[in-house]
DNA sequence: CTGCCACTTCAAGCCAGCTTGAGGTCAAGC
DNA sequence: GCTTGACCTCAAGCTGGCTTGAAGTGGCAG
């Protein structure tokens, strides 16, 4: 089995070596062992950095993205898990869109001072609300 | 002018007392006096939180938000800006989409291991592009 | 064999956005 | 007039996700 070095994954993953470093102490990547002082990673760990940063993406936090791996790198997303994942980004998605449609709309009212708007009025009883329910 | 107890603009908020100190010290909000040693704030301000709410759910910082307002705690959003940050928000909701697809197609797929799914390898290559482009 | 320089460790620092704790004040209700 | 309890200030602490700095190591080109 190929190794790379830790610079080569940096490079190839463009995440910082420091960050390689940090995430492989918080057991969410591997070494596959040492060429003098130097990290040497096995050649999929390029896939499972594009993995992290996906889940990051999504909004995962390291700790929730380590669970989402076996000991070896590879995957292991129960299915049913998966779905919860999908139903909560889908609940996310349509957050961000009320958003941004709001948003779009504020940018281009005529309305004197945003505040005149009632769509503005509604977006933001919406956000008095979310902000109340306890978001500790 | 009818003034509210900071902690009636708590309650009416959502916004625990603490945070509105912090809110105040770093210029983001303003009381109007004092009753004793008791911060006493205008009505408004409850309008000003909801909008304060809003902007961090849009995924502003507070800094961005404070110059959002003006000193008096009326709202002056730069409309320009705003489309900007709903185009940010497009582009978010764009990569959660794909991966709430692409999570859902992965939990169906009847592929071994994710590893062996198109699908998932398609997002993955996204992801890595996305990440080799530097994100600082 | 020597020097280079990317790596190494470890501890500390940094940013945002608050919260917590200790010790103090004061308007209002009894 | 005294107690109560929510407020006050100021400093320090916390979480997440890293980065930075000092001091050390070791493979490889010359």
């Amino acid at each position: 089995m190929k190794l790379l070095d830790i610079g080569t994954v940096s490079e190839r993953s463009g995440v910082p070596p420091s960050t390689l470093r940090y995430y492989e102490e918080i057991g969410l990547i591997r070494s596959a062992g040492r060429h003098g002082l130097r990290r040497q990673y096995d050649t999929p760990v390029v896939t499972q950095l594009a993995l992290i940063s996906l889940g990051k993406m999504a909004g995962f936090s390291l700790g929730d993205i380590r669970a989402m791996f076996a000991r070896d790198g590879t995957p292991q997303l129960p299915r049913p898990e998966l779905h919860l994942r999908a139903d909560a980004l889908d609940e996310q998605i349509r957050g961000l869109t009320r958003l941004r449609d709001a948003l779009r709309h504020v940018a281009d009212c005529p309305a004197e001072t945003h505040m005149d708007c009632p769509k503005f009025r509604r977006l933001m009883d919406f956000a008095a609300r979310t902000t109340g329910r306890r978001g500790r």
